[in-house]
DNA sequence: CATGAATGAGAATTCATTCAT
DNA sequence: CATGAATGAATTCTCATTCAT
């Protein structure tokens, strides 16, 4: 929507400036905000060190501006999966699909964003923090809300919302974390992991007719 | 069964070589190891800047030899569980519960430990890359051995060891984080909150005998 | 014949790293290197202290392009007083007046020379020593050359060569040291301190009886 | 004639003090005032870093010791040589004489000698250049009366004598420490060496068709 | 706008000196 | 006296930010 009335200079300018946080995404996950240095991102988006200053104010600022892209990003895909799916199952069947394809894509993203939600640094002031934690909480709305008419529908046992939630949203994303680690999957397999891990929450993994033998 | 042959000098020793790494795995946990400077550890542990290096050759010394403690701690843990436990159900709940514990009472090197198996910062030597690596490895296989036994015991279905113990890893850790994080836990709610997250990897959240209306 | 093909950036660059080296080589030469302070050099070359790393990666660096500046010269000078003289005498005396001349114009670097050469400071890497013996050894090939030549052409006496070219060397390079010391020396004065010195030496070792062959 | 009068304690302090200074020399002939430590000299000595304060009121202290026992060596050997020689080349040969076998017993303190004259650090109070400067006056003046006196016996030539002096401690001096650096001399080639240097230096300067009257 | 040289505040590290035991 | 742990001032080096071209 922004987009419409932007001049060809503008235009440009926000390529550039995208140019910038693509290549600085790349290093701040592999090294963190502190101990990424502006000539690196410099070096690495092929612009002057000063070059950087007529884009943003401040190393920081970038860090920011990263930061809120993934969230959007996330938080978009989340609403529209909402919107095109009725049960829990499908819910997170298909957010954690698409989650999955997403990080595959950009793992740098992927990287950074766990690495900032681990990282309490307080020099990136708690603006970032806050930020997230909005993001954070529009998803969470939308989840729970999905959850309580699973509830209701009898999709799932009568357990507290909030720790079902708790338990997915972590474990889907250590889960995701853990795989891009190690390094195998490919865009081919996603679809597998994905039915894998979902139907592990809702189905467990205990032998259902046999007694285990002890 | 080292500390008994030391002298009084040496055990006092080791004993402020312990208050500046307490001191220290706040900070590094707080801020990471970037951005934790020593005059931060130094005031903190209530030592001058320089008597630092008279226990520690480096700044980052410091910091691998918390890491070399969280890690032993925790791999002594599992390994105590192990010998005391048959099912795979209970080595995943005691370890489970064990962790919790620690982790409540060890926030800080709790988060350390996240945030440096996050972030693979290269400038701090891969050396403690390694040794996490190493920790990691000796749990591993004893938790893959003791999931095989599971499946061919029938204590559960025959799905791949690998993406199961992924799936418990990541799942534990990442709730225990979310935990943590959230900070609704205590002592007391420990054994229920641990009763939960493993039962439900063992046995899902379907609602089992009714078909969920959608 | 480099700066056939700088640009006037790289020609400023290169002045501005000469200014550096220039105020630093006084301070050095004074001083010694470890008690040096970049602070010292930064200020006296009028520079922040930040920019001196801008032309140099450490404070050693300095010290080994002053160094390698010295030799070079040094060397250059004694080659081409080689390859315009015939006699051992001529050698020595052009050699030692324009030693002199060079040492009286650049008191510091001269100093900075023998200070160096006597002081073994191993954490000064030992590549300078390096440096220093590589530029020696090519000097001393030629002057060894030469007195062969002389004892052949009996110019002088039938010495053991080594010995002469020790004494020769020392000995000037100790009497320089001592005038430039004591300070009773000026541009004028040169031919005529150079003339007592060779004369004296040359007295010691000149063939009595017989004239020398050219 | 101070040690007349001490005490056992007194004379035990006065061993242990020089037990230090020993260690020290050795430390700072090699690597210079600022770069030698007091934990390299603690540890060499065998002694616990805070005794080193018992003996020297600072790390200053111990290297103007040093100097000053150095000076005062060389110092009392030049006037014994003085009062039991008659010309200016005895007086010249046996003090070479006796000042190399005093450098090849005692390379530390020749080095560190050599190294203190050459090296104006001015953080080593000018109390030591003073020391030195006084020190080597009382040598100069005994020198400078027997040179005259050689002048005046038609010994040499008349010649300046400053200008004689200076060659000759100038290039004793340097040829000396040429030789010890190169190490190619030992206690039985002393004679000779001396001789070399002595006579070609003589020969330079003798006065040729009389005879010296003595 | 684009650039990169200049800068100085800040960080890690060293070491002479003090002092309690 | 002997000791060595504690200390902080001093030093080298880093890097975000500014600014002249």
């Amino acid at each position: 929507m922004k987009e419409k009335l932007l001049s060809r200079k503008e235009r440009e300018r926000e390529f550039k400036k995208q140019e910038i946080l693509d290549a600085a995404v790349k290093i701040f996950a592999q090294k963190g905000f502190k101990a990424t240095t502006l000539d690196e991102i410099a070096e690495k988006s092929e612009f002057g060190k000063g070059t950087l200053y007529n884009y943003f104010s401040s190393k920081e600022e970038i860090y920011k501006e990263i930061i809120m892209m993934i969230i959007n990003n996330h938080k978009n895909s989340i609403i529209e999966v909402y919107n095109s799916t009725d049960t829990l199952y499908d819910l997170i069947f298909q957010t954690t699909k698409k989650d999955l394809l997403f990080c595959l894509k950009n793992k740098e993203a992927f990287f950074l964003l766990v690495f900032t939600k681990m990282h309490h640094e307080k020099s990136t002031t708690s603006e970032i923090s806050n930020l997230m934690d909005a993001g954070e909480k529009e998803i969470m709305s939308l989840i729970i809300k999905r959850t309580k008419k699973a509830i209701k529908n009898k999709e799932i046992k009568n357990l507290v919302p909030d720790r079902i939630i708790r338990l997915f949203k972590s474990s889907g994303f250590a889960y995701i974390y853990d795989l891009l680690i190690h390094g195998d999957i490919t865009e081919e397999s996603i679809e597998d992991e994905t039915k894998f891990i979902t139907d592990i929450l809702f189905n467990g993994i205990r032998e259902r007719n046999k007694r285990a033998k002890l």
